[in-house]
DNA sequence: ACAAATACTGTTTTT
DNA sequence: CAGTATTTGT
């Protein structure tokens, strides 16, 4: 068992005020590397330990389902107890939990599923075309981005103003109340919903907001800059005068207000539940020369909570800056500065590159390829979103409940039998008239025998597939009714059949899916419960972020806002361009640009050791080269910190006719300039491409006329 | 019912 | 440019 003295032991005075607080309500500002997940994980053992609070009277909420294993495990190393009462998770993961233990009060099917982005993207899709929407004039995702605000505002078609004047805004609305009742109809729970109807039920119900509130004595928030007005209210609702809310959040690196996360919550957190504010500022992650440029750049932002980051560490290396002649150019750089790197004994994982936009790591991908550094991009196509991924649980969703249109339509033909859009026309139609789910109407249409005998029969032979999965699978265990669906379904056997590349892919993930089911439910069987194929399908939307493990000893590519709370020894920040980062479209918007300013303190946080910035003078975007001037951001970085190097290989596409581009910054004294003609008495006449290195080090790299660019000691050249 | 041709459209992402 | 979405043609 651990002492008092020990959950203290090597933390800062602000961590220790923070963790041994007397139980009141907090707010700590923690600033990028200032561990602020160890004070949460401490205090959580503190009250634990010496407040004579329970673990099962605790709630922590994060944002990723990564996050709040991280702090589970850390709390479970620490107290060396297990957390099976703690309520420890997500808000959706939380707000799920509470929806299915109260399904009925919550007016719910015991059945309902959580719909991802992509579904509720065709549900909407599919609503225009059944309403005869242009869907040019009611874009799907205009629609699809205004029932989740609304949701986010937490508020219900009912609840907003008829507005008689503005047709679009009144379709809008429309489009809300039939999207609302279709979800009903089809037993299914979008992202937002989790939070607004776990809301509404606590809201509504005094009885269950009286039991938790008991049950909840301490809360505890990580990440609170990121949430937004329905969890903001979620949580006000379950903090009665009793409980102790305490959140964690840091203002500069508030870089998700696009997707609706309120940095005010931090400021309305103060009104509302005043208490103790503690900041922590010490880093304990960069040097101080990657700090006090941070700290110089987030400065230029008007709306802060005011904190500034120091290190008891070392001074470090200037930032190295280059300016590259475009996104090739800028590729090969990083690359040979990598070279470099595990030259000098980093190892591939413990360097990132960070960009604005997914966009930009194709150029990086291609050199990193030709010199042969192993990397990985992240990002992308998660596992759960592939199509055959999605393919095969949509036909375990309308195995179970045959009133989901989406898995329906989804599965109807794939693998093709046969059914096209007329069919399946004339099926929409049966349902839509009355109000019947699509299997349903399958079923009805089919006695009816008014389809022609083609259709007919697959139609027949897909309802009897159904059926007999439904019948077959019923004594079996998760894993193997899945195991059961994706063969009588003919997904595998259909990917199986023409075993190219791309099949064989989709037949590995298919199994790799059913490797996930496994691992679920002995995970879960472990925990004395059994789970049902349902809950792997829900576990599936909800933890569909699957991490992509950091196995394998790998450059990491990605960009800046999923680099967010992660740090590497060596860090590039590449693309430091106006209208790449800053975006466009936030260039004329001062709220926009100060939160592409965080993206970029985010971005510099990053790096431990090593921070290298590069931008293009020229880039191809969208298929067109432009010139492209320094960010803003860049000239933000006092001089001081900032080191101008340059290439040191040799520049594929490079124009000896043209004189390099002059660095923008810190041109360096030395008599070499780039571009100038020069002399080896071995190699002869060449042209100077870079240069590197101080007095006696001093190296040029040269293009020699007769054999190529080699780099070679300034004390054997002479200027010709 | 399917393949090929053409039009379109470009941040950032978790749940 | 490159990827997707939709439309056209067989």
């Amino acid at each position: 068992m651990h002492s008092n003295t020990d959950l203290l032991y090597n933390l800062n005075p602000e961590q220790q005020a923070a963790v041994s607080a007397a139980p009141e309500h907090m707010l700590i500002l923690a600033g990028a590397g200032s561990g602020k997940t160890r004070v949460l994980v401490h205090r959580m053992a503190w009250l634990a330990q010496n407040e004579g609070i329970g673990l099962h009277h605790m709630l922590a909420v994060t944002f990723t389902n990564k996050a709040a294993r991280e702090i589970k495990h850390r709390i479970e190393t620490l107290l060396n107890v297990p957390t099976h009462g703690l309520w420890l998770g997500t808000f959706h993961g939380i707000a799920h939990r509470l929806l299915r233990m109260h399904y009925q009060e919550a007016g719910l099917s015991q059945n309902f599923q959580v719909l991802d982005s992509d579904d509720q993207s065709r549900l909407i899709k599919r609503m225009l075309k059944d309403q005869n929407l242009d869907d040019k004039y009611y874009a799907p995702d205009k629609i699809q981005n205004f029932i989740n605000q609304q949701k986010e505002q937490g508020l219900r078609s009912h609840q907003l103003k008829f507005n008689s004047h503005d047709l679009y805004r009144r379709t809008l609305q429309e489009m809300y109340a039939l999207y609302e009742h279709l979800c009903k109809k089809n037993e299914v729970i979008d992202f937002a919903e989790l939070l607004l109807a776990s809301f509404e039920l606590i809201q509504n119900n005094e009885p269950l907001k009286t039991q938790y509130q008991e049950r909840f004595q301490h809360i505890l928030v990580d990440e609170f800059q990121d949430t937004n007005t329905i969890q903001y209210a979620w949580l006000k609702q379950l903090i009665g005068p009793k409980n102790k809310l305490l959140v964690v959040g840091d203002d500069d690196q508030s870089i998700y207000g696009w997707r609706g996360a309120k940095i005010e919550n931090i400021h309305k957190v103060q009104k509302d539940f005043p208490g103790l504010m503690i900041r922590l500022e010490q880093n304990y992650r960069s040097t101080q020369t990657i700090l006090n440029a941070a700290n110089s750049v987030i400065a230029n932002n008007e709306s802060r909570l005011g904190k500034s980051l120091w290190s008891e560490g070392e001074q470090g290396i200037p930032i190295q800056l280059y300016q590259a002649f475009n996104e090739i150019d800028e590729a090969n750089f990083v690359v040979a500065k990598i070279q470099d790197l595990i030259e000098n004994n980093y190892k591939a994982d413990e360097i990132a590159i960070l960009y604005r936009a997914n966009a930009q790591s194709r150029v990086l991908e291609e050199a990193l390829l030709q010199r042969q550094i192993p990397y990985r991009v992240y990002g992308g196509l998660r596992f759960f979103d592939r199509a055959e991924i999605k393919n095969a649980l949509a036909y375990a969703r309308l195995t179970i409940n045959q009133s989901d249109d989406m898995a329906f339509e989804r599965v109807i033909n794939f693998p093709a039998r046969g059914i096209g859009e007329k069919t399946l026309g004339f099926i929409r139609d049966e349902a839509k008239q009355n109000n019947r789910s699509l299997w349903q109407s399958l079923s009805i249409l089919n006695q009816e025998q008014q389809l022609p005998t083609r259709a007919a029969l697959s139609l027949a032979q897909f309802q009897a597939l159904i059926a007999s999965l439904r019948e077959e699978i019923s004594e079996l265990t998760a894993p193997h009714q899945l195991e059961k669906i994706l063969n009588a379904s003919g997904l595998i056997p259909y990917y199986q059949a023409e075993p190219d590349e791309k099949n064989q892919g989709r037949v590995d993930n298919l199994r790799e899916l059913l490797n996930a089911i496994d691992e679920f439910y002995q995970n879960q069987e472990k925990q004395g419960h059994t789970p049902s194929l349902s809950e792997f399908l829900t576990h599936a939307t909800l933890e569909s972020s699957t991490d992509q493990t950091l196995e394998g000893n790998a450059v990491q590519l990605m960009t800046l806002h999923s680099a967010k709370g992660l740090e590497f020894p060596a860090v590039f920040l590449v693309g430091l361009e106006e209208e790449l980062f800053p975006g466009r479209a936030c260039q004329e918007d001062p709220i926009r640009l100060e939160e592409e300013r965080r993206l970029c303190y985010v971005g510099m946080t990053r790096a431990m050791k090593v921070l290298y910035l590069s931008h293009a003078e020229q880039r191809r975007l969208y298929g067109e080269t432009k010139p492209h001037t320094p960010s803003r951001f860049l000239v933000e970085i006092p001089k001081s910190c900032i080191e101008s190097v340059r290439q040191t290989t040799p520049i594929k596409r490079f124009r000896f006719t043209e004189t390099p581009a002059k660095p923008i910054f810190q041109q360096s004294s030395s008599p070499w300039k780039l571009g100038m003609n020069v002399r080896h008495t071995k190699f002869g006449e060449g042209i100077v491409l870079a240069v590197e290195g101080e007095k006696d080090q001093l190296r040029l790299q040269i293009k020699f006329r007769e054999c190529g660019s080699k780099w070679i000691l300034a004390d054997f050249i002479q200027a010709s």
